[in-house]
DNA sequence: TTTTGAATTTCTGTATACAGAAAATTTGAA
DNA sequence: TTCAAATTTTCTGTATACAGAAATTCAAAA
């Protein structure tokens, strides 16, 4: 692995630990040492950092942490619906090549998660392989799109990690209702399937979407109760108005 | 101007200018003495081309100009619709700091640009007005959004020069039906102001999508005609199936 | 003529030294 | 004590040297 990887996955690993906090200006010299790594691959990871929005660079010269309003982590994953949605519809609209075998695969996902979600208990281990499976699904789905484009732009504000999928699932996992959104957005996958495999656009595109209004529910009710902000992934880079 | 600015303005124009061409090696030591910079800043400017997607890595180290395919293409300006409809939509759906102000912004852009279209016969400098105010029109959309998120995801998209809303304009300024092509964009920019002002979202985010396959037609004009071909900014990235 | 192996060259990744600018600290005067 | 100026320190941006890996070239043998 080379030193700038090296930088880059350990900043990251600070960032989001929340040892270096919103705000925190990031020196160099203090990181080198920190780090491990001189001061080259040190910036090449803030350069990728900064494209990647963990990091923003101040008035006069270097970088801070970036903090994240809650409009913002809102809006982020709202972004990821949008961005889905397109997928979907993309996805639907299309012949692309391999088409058929890619639909088997998902249709494999949902069918494993349909297996796990009936399970009425739900072990550690069983969640494990429910975030697997999760990520698994919207990774297909865009990748069922065929489109290189919308990858770019998925991978990129999946790099925010409260905009991922699996964001919320260990909060909703502690939640009385917690089995019923796991019903729910079962039910959107199979239907997002569905609707690909029939070339409804529209219909995919908008249950899409809607299905990442379950990580928005998720967060709402992470963001009232102490112990759920704290397992949100990435939590340390919220700057909330309300105290939490 | 820092050297890394110098450096990644400069590579920029090679690329889109056609001097590096698609699949092209940037090795470093030929770059350094073509640009007059070192090392260093060089490499800070591929990584931050590659974050744009104008440059990407392969297999061995090192960068090579990226070439984009046809549907690349059309999915680019399809994307920045797509982005562009949500700013619409949560531009109509939110009431931000200051809506009403930069609606009376992008109200009197809009008028320039009416008063533009009225005339006649445009002149070269007219289409130079057009291209400013039509860039201004789709600034302020995304700024009334309110939403940073999308701002860079639009940011993201546009630094592919065929993605931008101006990149066909000029294309379209010598087609027969230039001035109709004109007026249905312009009713385009109409419509989305008062779907925005009138809280219609929905309206608002079909509206600014529809809008982008003004571009998408232009394009596929400019691909069928040798010197349409020719005026598309970022033409030489362009690596299509049929030859042209 | 072709193929294989060795030698050479080239290239990228990294560390580090240096310069100039910005920030912090200290010193002197009011 | 407080403010201002000057000095010192710190920090970023840049150039460059070096090491190891990859690619290329060359030579020799089949």
């Amino acid at each position: 692995m080379s030193q700038t990887v090296k930088a880059l996955l350990e900043l990251r690993d600070l960032i989001l630990s929340g040892e270096l906090p919103p705000g925190e200006k990031l020196s160099e010299l203090p990181l080198v040492e920190k780090l491990g790594v001189s001061r080259t691959p040190l910036r090449m990871a803030l350069v990728k950092l900064e494209a990647e929005g963990l990091v923003e660079v101040t008035a006069n010269g270097g970088y801070a942490v970036r903090g994240f309003t809650e409009t913002e982590i809102f809006d982020a994953i709202e972004l990821r619906g949008t961005l889905e949605g397109m997928a979907a519809r993309l996805a639907a609209e299309r012949r692309p090549e391999g088409k058929r075998e890619r639909l088997a695969e998902i249709r494999d996902c949902v069918g494993a998660l349909d297996t796990l979600i009936r399970r009425h208990r739900l072990s550690g281990d069983d969640f494990y392989d429910y975030v697997r499976l999760n990520e698994r699904f919207h990774t297909e789905l865009i990748a069922l799109s065929g489109s290189r484009v919308v990858q770019r732009a998925v991978d990129q504000i999946m790099t925010l990690p409260f905009a991922s999928p699996n964001a919320f699932v260990f909060v909703q996992s502690e939640l009385p209702e917690s089995r019923e959104i796991l019903v729910i957005a079962q039910e959107h996958h199979r239907a997002i399937v569905e609707a690909v495999a029939a070339g409804e656009g529209t219909r995919a595109e908008a249950l899409a979407r809607e299905h990442s209004r379950v990580a928005r529910r998720n967060l709402e009710i992470a963001l009232n109760t102490r112990q759920g902000f704290e397992r949100v992934p990435g939590a340390s880079l919220f700057r909330l108005a309300a105290a939490v």
